[in-house]
DNA sequence: CGCCGTTTGTGAACGAATGCACAAAGTCGG
DNA sequence: CCGACTTTGTGCATTCGTTCACAAACGGCG
């Protein structure tokens, strides 16, 4: 816990040449906060939360590009927020920016990324090889980091076999023996909304406490268990509803679709 | 409020054969709110608008299963979400309950759906014929309701020519055509995250003015644009949190994904 | 060594969203 | 026609989240 040995960036801190993945050398804290909850002993409010993968992985890119150190308005810059904001969900974390300069880059994907608990690999089981499936498996640099997929599971015994990426497609009669084997705490639920419920059940009878869903469907699951779902087209909905208002501003009346492009083309 | 001619069930009402799409058949209504105002003219909540794409789902489900009116305790448990916020939400579009009674599903489906503006159906070009394209594409029942893909374009000259659902792809040079033809104002990016901004300026150059953004990066995008972004890893990372989060409850220290895991199979 | 410009971290004001609890408004049975 | 029961719609208190604005802290320079 405590061994506040060296400095954060220490002594000769080496910018360019960053071990973007894993934890860098030796960078044991001053005090680290406990898993979950902020500097002050306080749980994370649950918005900074959502935005820390965000900024996860804008430092991420300005690593990549060989940035030091970052300000807060360049950082909420590349994050698309506001600085203000930045600043207090990194203050949760702790105190980890320096006055006059900045972030340290390196040093704060390491602190975000422990806040996130993606310091290790978790083993992730992913059920259903359609397209979806596959997107998932492939989503590539950001998928593998913190995450690492333990199986992917298909009904359709065509795909079963297949290798998508790295991994090749399993039965999804195994989804029991892979839960246990690996020990995986995370399922990605990329089935149709017919068979999701039941995957589901699966999953959370193998021991499985965490879902993503995939599925347009509401699932139901005991207490303890942690369900997000991720829907393609409510966002979409979300966008109409905005074109429609805007289109809507322009003139008097209802709009409808084509009539909004017509404005926009109008003004243009 | 004004004009009570027709009840919500207009005297025999035929749940079972629904039109499950479209308005049904002569619901005029009393006062409609402006497109994208409340019932008393204030601008609809940003967290409502986001809800209600669920409750339409919920509503699409029960109207399948032939239920006729819903309670709001239902239909909240049907969403996933709290019967006074549902009610709340719900009374910003207008007071379309019955009181002692509850919801007319059709109804209300046809009055969300106003709401949120799919009464028609919106034209959207999907740049990016991947895996994740392909799976948008085949979200069928609710990707196709209050949605029309005007096409799909790819810069891979193999892929160029496929079927699609019912859409063919097309080459990614026929944006602008395509934006202008089918008066397309929602684009969707499913493209690596490379090109994305490129594709983005394009897109917004053609004149579409509402981005569905799939790739892992922040759009850069002129004023009078709306971009939503969905983050297939973010809500992975959450869900890591939380689950990190779980596990240092049992037990003191630091615990890493296995030792959630193990956590869970103790207990059990 | 002390001053100056810069940037963080945060208290405080504001605004949005949630959830409670209940009156108003409807149905239904007698 | 009335009274009991059900369910909506909403005022209110509270919690949560955002934004402002500034003091405290830092590096650098003369």
């Amino acid at each position: 816990m405590s061994s506040p040995a060296d400095t954060p960036a220490d002594g000769t801190p080496d910018h360019g040449t960053l071990p973007v993945d894993g934890m860098p050398g030796q960078m044991a804290l001053p005090d680290e906060p406990e898993p979950g909850t902020s500097a002050s002993g306080k749980p994370l409010p649950e918005a900074t939360i959502a935005r820390l993968p965000v900024y996860l992985r804008a430092l991420y890119t300005l690593a990549e590009r060989g940035t030091g150190t970052v300000a807060s308005d360049e950082l909420a810059a590349a994050a698309g927020v506001n600085s203000a904001k930045l600043r207090k969900d990194l203050s949760h974390l702790g105190s980890y920016g320096i006055r006059g300069v900045g972030y340290d880059v390196d040093y704060l994907v390491y602190q975000v990324s422990r806040a996130l608990g993606l310091t290790q690999k978790w083993p992730v089981v992913i059920v259903g090889g359609g397209n979806l499936g596959r997107a998932l498996a492939n989503y590539g640099g950001f998928m593998n980091r913190g995450f690492k997929i333990s199986a992917i599971l298909e009904a359709n015994e065509e795909l079963v076999g297949c290798q998508i990426g790295d991994v090749t497609v399993r039965h999804v009669g195994d989804l029991e023996d892979v839960v246990k084997d690996s020990k995986v705490a995370i399922g990605v639920i990329a089935v149709p909304a017919e068979s999701a419920q039941a995957v589901c059940d699966r999953l959370v009878g193998a021991g499985v406490t965490s879902i993503l869903n995939f599925a347009p469907l509401v699932l139901t699951v005991p207490d303890g268990v942690d369900v997000r779902k991720v829907d393609l087209s409510i966002e979409l909905q979300i966008l109409a509803f905005h074109a429609q208002r805007r289109s809507a501003e322009r003139f008097g009346q209802v709009p409808g679709p084509a009539a909004a492009v017509e404005a926009q083309a109008v003004e243009a």
